[in-house]
DNA sequence: TTCCAGGCAATAC
DNA sequence: GTATTGCATGGA
């Protein structure tokens, strides 16, 4: 069912080409989608996926982006950066994100983070005040290339239309099912992850075009 | 105007 | 362990 799911959705929306990184253009710098690349990240790439993983928590990729870009312009966009900036300017450089005091300690705590742990575990991540399941999950996989699976509200709400779990089924009881049953490695996790997403955002309300996997 | 977006931590039971 | 609340902007 799960491996059906994936199939079904890859060949109705094709590969996503996440995560999306900021690429300049001609009025600043924009995010842009790399279908097929799933080679390994750059230093710079990963802490810039795991900087957008942070500002788009409960937020639009869009509002993210722009938060993201906004760093990006001020030459901020780096750990040393982070941490030796002044709160206030990094809250004011990622106001479009929302929740921008949070999220410039979450970012001023990570930077400080990955410097320690270049490599980190999930327990190491899930250690760091601001990174919950979501956020770890999405930074293994996005960044660091682990195959693991990201569950998000997406994913929850997906997999209640379609009866594969429960409407309040936890977190980490839907990854293991979807890990257990793929047995997969990171790339399809990272399409799954993308198109449940891309299809979720497109069909709101619900729409029939999975109707035969009901 | 209201609703909600690629969550998380703190607090209260 | 589960439920509730604060955090905050901007697009639809």
């Amino acid at each position: 069912m799960i491996k059906q799911l994936y199939m079904e959705l890859l060949d109705l929306h094709g590969p996503q080409g996440w995560w999306p990184l900021l690429r300049k253009g001609r009025d600043g710098y924009r995010s842009e989608y790399f279908p097929g690349d799933f080679g390994k990240r750059s230093e710079r790439e990963r802490f810039e996926i795991c900087a957008g993983a942070i500002l788009t928590q409960n937020t639009s990729w869009m509002q993210a982006e722009k938060a993201l870009a906004a760093l990006k312009e001020k030459g901020i966009l780096s750990p040393e950066k982070i941490i030796s900036a002044r709160a206030g300017s990094l809250s004011g450089a990622i106001r479009a994100a929302g929740y921008f005091n949070q999220k410039a300690r979450k970012l001023k705590e990570f930077a400080r983070f990955v410097q320690a742990a270049p490599m980190p575990t999930r327990e190491q991540l899930l250690s760091v005040w601001g990174i919950g399941n979501e956020t770890a999950d999405s930074m293994l996989l996005y960044a660091y290339r682990v195959p693991t699976f990201v569950v998000d509200k997406y994913t929850q709400r997906l997999f209640a239309e379609l009866g594969i779990t429960a409407p309040e089924e936890g977190y980490s009881r839907i990854k293991l099912l979807v890990e257990k049953e793929m047995q997969a490695d990171h790339k399809a996790y990272n399409e799954f992850h993308a198109l449940i997403v891309r299809h979720q955002k497109q069909c709101r309300p619900p729409c029939q075009v999975m109707a035969k996997l009901k």
